[in-house]
DNA sequence: CGGTGTGAAAGGTTTCACAGCT
DNA sequence: AGCTGTGAAACCTTTCACACCG
């Protein structure tokens, strides 16, 4: 995901797959659920159920930041809550700016789910100067104009990029330059930064082209008693997207088989 | 990401890993775009760079798909935009309902990423019923009694669920219950799907927390000379989101450490 | 020559199964 | 007895490096 980072073999032992990190926050959230139920205790096969994973490989992902549990018990709740958060780094908090006020922007901000983690959104930042001083979430929209002063005066290290593909790069440059070193983007481009950057990327059609590559597999394999008659249309005969086949064009020899050439 | 699937070995050879696939919506969208700009052929180097990954990656994704290079040469894009997109099953089009018209559910209606590929939004729904009737993107918002209905007659096989948490799971069982067997899930919550049902989730708390985790890294490992005075606070005191440590509470022996007792 | 296609090596992740602590 | 913590096995993914072909 990184760009081009040596990976560095992490400052000792301290060295925690990623796998692991991606999974840290679904037991966060799992174990704060459990936290307001004032639960005390919970064994790595609730806390796995209640995360959606198994619990061999929670109890893996919970020794590489240490032994947290309790042999015969299982994991303190208000505990592993505290330490996870302090591994995440959500003890702190941190301010981020949103770039692209549309739609998404707007969903972004207006979501509840940045600020009872770490997270406080510092500015809404949009290129349209109709939308300047308008508040959205109860927050004005500032200029893209002001976007080097935003980052620095608020200590702004995340920025989430919102904008139409076209705009992304730029405004991923200019975040960069103004010292972002962190950036969530939710625009369908390949984002390019220097090293030491770290970009993850959200985009909601590739996540549609992966469910649908699964249904089309469902669909060819109605083997068994077809459950219920679903309401599908079996294999819809086509809509060629791309006009259809278009084969890898031949070199010489054996061409020509467009026209009619009955023998 | 499954549930319970027992991961059938694929019907025999069609084996492509799920590391691939996730992939294929990127060349997809790199082609796309040198298709747009007349491009005849392109070698696995450049197609790599313009999807951002390294080019035997790429070589050995499209491997599993077949053999559709040529040597010395490289790929002919509009061939490849067509077998890609048959792998992908986007030669058919594919009508999706999205359930929950907040903020999220508008944005996600207006986006354009999914009429460009196989997706067509067959269906708005809400369960709040002043919502009713009121056109988003174009398409009237429906109640959630229509859910079943919905479904049934568009031959709707992938659902969007945008929902608060809360309701998650009811409009999920709902869904399956009407025939739905994909699933793309923004609420965050663990859905729990019977076998045969894929989810997929986006969680934007969950990819700024993996951020975080990196950004804290960084922090920590100011060593070389600091390229700028960036506009950070440099390690803020504190803010203890759990009350602080809070330890796992000793057996017996050795406890009582917290009052004062010089020697 | 240049670039694909692919075995084989290296690296990372998940699962197994059980020793060891409470 | 019960449940954590963890080596070791199994599996999956990425990278290497080169044979092969246009």
């Amino acid at each position: 995901m990184a760009t081009g980072r040596t990976h560095r073999p992490a400052t000792r032992s301290r060295g925690i797959p990623e796998a692991t990190v991606a999974r840290l926050p679904l037991y966060l959230r799992a174990l704060t659920a459990l936290s307001e139920r004032s639960v005390p205790t919970v064994s790595s096969e609730e806390l796995a159920t209640a995360a959606g994973v198994n619990s061999a490989k929670l109890r893996k992902d919970f020794s590489y930041l240490g032994s947290y549990g309790t042999r015969g018990v299982g994991y303190d709740v208000e505990y592993l809550v505290y330490q996870i958060s302090r591994e995440l780094g959500l003890t702190q908090d941190w301010p981020v700016v949103i770039v692209g006020i549309g739609n998404l922007g707007a969903a972004l901000a207006n979501y509840g789910g940045f600020a009872s983690r770490g997270f406080r959104v510092a500015a809404l930042i949009d290129a349209d100067p109709a939308m300047a001083g308008k508040p959205v979430a109860g927050i004005p929209v500032q200029h893209t104009d002001e976007l080097e002063k935003i980052i620095t005066d608020n200590g702004v290290s995340i920025g989430v990029i919102a904008t139409p593909a076209g705009a992304a790069q730029q405004v991923c440059d200019r975040l960069v330059a103004a010292g972002i070193t962190s950036i969530l983007n939710f625009a369908p481009t390949v984002l390019s930064v220097p090293d030491g950057v770290d970009v993850r990327k959200v985009d909601l059609s590739i996540e549609l082209q992966i469910l649908a590559f699964h249904e089309q597999r469902k669909a060819g394999e109605e083997v068994g008693a077809p459950r219920r008659p679903r309401g599908r249309f079996h294999r819809r005969p086509w809509r060629p997207i791309a006009r259809p086949p278009a084969p890898p064009a031949p070199t010489a020899a054996g061409k020509d088989l467009t026209g009619t050439c009955p023998p």
